[in-house]
DNA sequence: ACCTGAACACCGTTCAAGT
DNA sequence: ACCTGAACACCGTTCAAGT
């Protein structure tokens, strides 16, 4: 409408109203068009604050983050207790870290557009360093653990989402026919993979807080001498 | 150019189209329109062969998990040396499918086209319920712990793959600048991390192979009674 | 059944121009 | 500095029409 130096967004409003794209639309709605649109500037607009998509979903990335609950460890807790009270600690910001990235629809898109390497990010992980540093583990071990931590915890957010993003599409297909490598439809036949089979109705609730919580518990039983 | 139903291109064919244009040209060439073009057919005909780009991703990673290698145990192996061989099976399964996936740029992005329900993911499936039952685990243990295995190799794929993706990104700006949550520019004081800069060196390289395994091993500890 | 060509409603990004 | 409007080179998908 009115061109000019006339009011200024702050970054801040700009990934909330990216966020509340994200919430209400999905990633796919997350684009310069339709955050610059719901904010009510031009997609170029959008180029003054942040030089890339790439960019502005980076920022997302750390907006998240800064919202990660790393919780507390009186230093009275780690001296008196011990690592349980550290195994504690460990598997409550793996559970928050999950919680936060499950809430958001598409999150894994966003952790993908860069590294780990913003401010918020360094604290989770100088967080998770500390306390396997707590445990008794070396600096390069607690880093390693640190790491694989991180892992489980991308990759559980990534099979979860990879399982719930195709509704429309298994829907319109009958789930007894499959198309195989070569595209030839066959019967996928179960009794071909009897124990599969018989953790189906496992398998149809494994996606679950608990199901992570166990994962995280043996992670850290194989991670912690 | 010339219409009718004259040749009939397999669905292996435009797979491998699929693949050679993911290798040469990264994940974003995957498109309708490029798969097509690169196969020397317009866009609306592959939707002959294929309902959506979503089917095609699937039809993509059921193509690349046939060739995933499961390895082999003998009778012998499992009976007598009991549950070290059958350990050292798993961690050649997880490394297998790691660099399956490694070796494609954005095969995360293929996994994450949809659940991993073909044929060839429940044959990998099926091999680690096997596995881990061979150690003593019960069949419920057994599902929960193979799908924590595939959440730790997808979540390897996916750590790495937003490390790499950025490099033009990363050139462009100064890396001592970051732009935090609220987007005001800082200096990245890692002073205030001072383990994550002593571990920084060692984070140059967590990546690789080696980091993996050792994750694995972890794992596997944490899993296999 | 398999294919074409045109069209619809989108993308990210660049660029000249305005205030 | 911050913004607009037009443009470029793309997307996935649908549809009527051809053989």
């Amino acid at each position: 409408m009115r061109p000019g130096p006339r009011r200024s967004l702050t970054h801040a409003e700009i990934l909330d109203a990216a966020f509340d794209l994200l919430e209400a639309k999905g990633f796919a709605a997350v684009s310069v068009r339709g955050v610059a649109g719901s904010l009510g500037i031009t997609p170029t607009a959008l180029y003054t604050y942040y030089p890339s998509k790439n960019a502005l979903l980076r920022g997302m990335v750390e907006h998240l983050l800064a919202r990660l609950d790393l919780g507390t460890l009186t230093e009275a807790d780690s001296a008196e207790v011990g690592v349980a009270a550290v195994r504690a600690r460990l598997v409550r910001i793996a559970l928050s870290l999950r919680e936060l990235l499950a809430g958001h629809a598409g999150a894994l898109g966003l952790i993908m557009s860069g590294p780990l390497d913003g401010p918020n990010a360094m604290r989770l992980n100088e967080t998770l360093l500390e306390q396997f540093c707590a445990t008794g583990l070396s600096l390069d071990d607690a880093a390693r653990a640190a790491y694989a931590l991180q892992v489980y915890a991308l990759g559980s957010i990534a099979l979860e989402s990879a399982e719930v993003d195709v509704e429309s599409d298994a829907a319109t297909s009958d789930p007894l026919i499959v198309t195989d490598a070569s595209g030839a439809a066959l019967w996928t036949d179960l009794a071909r993979f009897p124990m599969s089979e018989q953790t189906m109705t496992l398998v149809a609730e494994r996606n679950s807080t608990a199901q992570f919580a166990w994962g995280v518990e043996r992670l850290l039983a194989g991670l912690i001498g």
